[in-house]
DNA sequence: CCTACGATCCCCT
DNA sequence: GGGGATCGTAGGC
């Protein structure tokens, strides 16, 4: 049987664990696939949820590593985090379609894979991710995370959507992937 | 290709 | 009472 990745692989920095990611195949009820995009949001970081001190919301983010930080996005969305280091934690936002078809179309209502996952938002919706899963660990069911067998060629730029910290490169991506939320810029030199 | 905007919930000030 | 770690659609170039 293979074992899932555990508490000790994410209690470590968020920068370390959020490349690591890349390849990883996450797995909810048996449908998911490779992680191909994430970003990291770190304990002094003012765009992450925990900048603020805890609340309900963001509780979570102050607990142990290995568990799932779900939240609610634009009043529509889920989006799905790995905690990490106490306070921090990795937005997994984008994986390539592989196992669970039928059920991921479904759940979305399109048949596209490349609309299947492609998006925080659009992820959680094929992979059945709510509020029910926030603060689960991630070494046992529903979820499962299968270590990657080659280290991809990984790109980074800035992250998606915020308007605080926006100067930090700490989005990553499989280089070339055609399962992205968005292409991620090229890095100036 | 691109930009603009509405939907819709709940947390937080 | 304001404002999101988003998505889908519409319309312009």
């Amino acid at each position: 049987m293979t074992r899932s990745l555990g508490r000790d692989f994410f209690a470590r920095s968020v920068h370390e664990v959020a490349p690591e990611l890349l390849g990883v195949t996450l797995l909810v009820d048996g449908a998911g696939g490779p992680i191909v995009e994430v970003e990291a949001y770190d304990h002094e970081d003012p765009a992450s949820h925990s900048f603020g001190g805890r609340t309900e919301r963001n509780a979570t983010m102050f607990g142990s590593p290995g568990h799932a930080y779900v939240y609610r996005s634009y009043g529509i969305h889920w989006c799905l985090n790995f905690v990490c280091e106490p306070r921090s934690a990795v937005l997994i936002r984008a994986l390539e379609p592989r196992v669970g078809l039928d059920a991921m179309r479904d759940r979305r209502g399109v048949d596209d894979p490349r609309l299947l996952c492609s998006g925080p938002g659009r992820l959680c919706q094929a992979l059945g991710i709510a509020r029910q899963h926030d603060g689960f660990p991630l070494d046992e069911a529903p979820f499962e995370l299968l270590p990657r067998e080659t280290e991809p060629e990984i790109v980074r730029g800035p992250r998606v959507g915020i308007t605080q910290a926006t100067e930090h490169p700490w989005r990553y991506a499989v280089a070339g992937s055609r399962f992205l939320s968005r292409p991620v810029r090229p890095a100036r030199r």
